[in-house]
DNA sequence: ATGACAATCAGAGATTGA
């Protein structure tokens, strides 16, 4: 089973680019961020007919999220649980009930720029909640990913220019330590665990030509717990789509599990 | 450096992103 993350940053904006990326890579799992739309605005119909289950959690303008899969999906859940006020909608989980059952969150963790200041502290809140659920997964022994954009450079080499991250709600010390805490658990993060050294990202800023110079991050990534992680098979990032016609900022990391 | 890009909502330019 073929499951991926992408952040699309705009559902509308990628209205030919998403279909194109999903015949090409036939994922059977697609957890999208930042749809940028409510859900009756979502094109649920043109995933549909693609033979793609669809759950949203969307919001207007901005965050949104999403779970396209061609298998059956149950129990779904919006919302990171731990703060009733939070309306931003970042959070998604469903089971895919397929030859074994898998728990599948989609997340769109928080930026947190500019730091210190109220969206950093938002942001390790947040974190601290996604702590809490995945404690509680692992308690229920329930078989699980966390799949999206972490919004966390997790360490210097993904990177190409990491001394300009130092300071960034995306690399400073609190931002990895609570990253380092979540893996901790005894998650399993599938990129790592796959393919080692420099030189993999997973986003390239629209400014300055960064995509031409190669210099990017990786922030999109895959926690698995020990029964995912004991299946995975594979796991790549689908970088030639940055390249493509109109691209999202950030391109598909996908996972390949089989037992 | 408060900009470069891009997307959204709105119908210009502010806001957000990373």
């Amino acid at each position: 089973m073929k499951i991926a993350t992408f952040n699309i940053n705009g559902i509308k904006a990628r209205i030919a680019a998403l279909p194109e990326w999903l015949k090409d890579a036939q994922p059977d799992v697609a957890l999208l961020q930042e749809i940028k739309s409510v859900d009756e605005g979502f094109p649920r119909e043109l995933f549909e007919d693609m033979g793609y289950n669809v759950e949203t959690h969307g919001q207007k303008s901005f965050n949104g999220v999403a779970i396209l899969s061609k298998l059956p999906l149950e129990d779904v859940r919006r919302g990171l649980p731990g703060d009733d006020s939070d309306e931003q909608a970042r959070w998604i989980e469903a089971t895919v009930v397929g030859k074994q059952a898998i728990r599948v969150c989609g997340l769109y963790l928080p930026n947190g720029n500019p730091a210190p200041g109220p969206k950093y502290d938002y942001k390790l809140a947040w974190m601290a909640r996604l702590q809490a659920r995945a404690e509680a997964l692992l308690a229920e022994e329930t078989p699980f990913l966390m799949a999206g954009d972490y919004n966390i450079i997790p360490q210097d080499e993904d990177a190409r220019h990491p001394e300009v991250w130092q300071e960034d709600a995306l690399a400073r010390p609190e931002s990895r330590a609570a990253y380092r805490r979540l893996v901790n658990l005894g998650l399993t993060e599938a990129f790592r665990a796959r393919v080692h050294g420099p030189e993999h990202y997973s986003f390239w800023d629209y400014q300055a030509g960064a995509w031409n110079k190669d210099d990017g991050i990786r922030i999109d990534h895959f926690l698995l717990s020990p029964a995912v992680a004991d299946i995975l098979v594979d796991c790549q990032i689908d970088m030639h789509v940055r390249a493509g016609e109109k691209p999202s900022d950030h391109v598909p990391v996908w996972v390949e599990l089989g037992n």
